[in-house]
DNA sequence: ATTTATTAATTAACATGTTAACAATATGTC
DNA sequence: GACATATTGTTAACATGTTAATTAATAAAT
């Protein structure tokens, strides 16, 4: 249905970059909502949240890894990765030291608690990852990881 | 250098679905960054937050339109948008009315200030835009908005 | 050895994301 | 008309994103 002109609204692309139907920025938070809302639920299941779930991740593939190059890998900003660091080490899920390299840098590790949500997630993970996969298409999904790999890069 | 292995470390895809370099999550959120991060410090100038902008940009295309609609169309959950609409009305860029068929529904219009934050922004909105497009390849985005718009619909 | 600059992480403050619960209103059934 | 169910938007509470400032430690310059 047609929906009412008021004398405010302009035309498609007038002033405007694009419409917003065709926006990037929205469209990659539609396709990161359809591709996490089916982890997020099994996560919660576990009493786990998305980021928090990145860093141990992070950390048993990697294993001890300090905070500055766990930011960039989890992709969490530092002071985010603070208060994240400071709950899971709360539950025991990880350690935390200080580098005695180096003062100003924190070392994490994951705790044996930490690997047991490994342990426990990851099937369950890997199920649904599979899924989408199938869905998508594997080689899909590996032409849309280079081509926001290449925007990501951009400004590099 | 190499990594000093500890008791707890697993391989890559050890119990993991897919090492984390390769995750599709953090793909997204990198390539949004990589996209918002040129967008972010000129909407700041403004005076003006992504999700407000999304908002206003919305209400100047589509002229008069209610929360759920524009929850969908700005993709912000609905909490927020109750949040973030309370904020512009307050701040003059829009109002906001009670629908006088149903009086669930409240109706959401771009106010002659909106319209000037509009008319202030877009020309380098647009500008970010064309020089990222220029950048990435105009074909390439229009063939990278059609993947994720998949993406988005694959639970549909 | 001292001073200055830089780096790593934390803190503060505010905005938004997320889930669950709630209030008001509309719709459907009997 | 009464009642049950569904819908719309708000509220509460907590997690994370974001920017700026701060603190502690290290590196570089003098």
């Amino acid at each position: 249905m047609s929906r009412a002109k008021n004398p405010t609204e302009l035309g498609p692309d007038a002033l405007l970059p694009h419409n917003t139907r065709r926006s990037l920025p929205i469209a990659l938070l539609r396709a990161r909502e359809a591709v996490m809302g089916h982890f997020r639920p099994m996560l919660a299941r576990h009493e786990i949240t998305e980021q928090q779930w990145r860093v141990i991740r992070i950390l048993a593939e990697s294993g001890k890894v300090d905070a500055s190059e766990m930011a960039d890998k989890a992709f969490i900003l530092a002071p985010s990765l603070t208060r994240i660091i400071r709950s899971l080490e709360e539950r025991g899920l990880i350690t935390k030291h200080k580098d005695a390299d180096d003062g100003r840098r924190v070392l994490l590790e994951i705790a044996p608690a930490g690997m047991r949500v490994i342990a426990d997630v990851s099937p369950e993970s890997r199920a649904i990852y599979d899924q989408l996969e199938a869905r998508y298409g594997h080689e899909r999904v590996e032409v849309l990881l280079d081509m926001l790999d290449e925007l990501a890069t951009l400004g590099d």
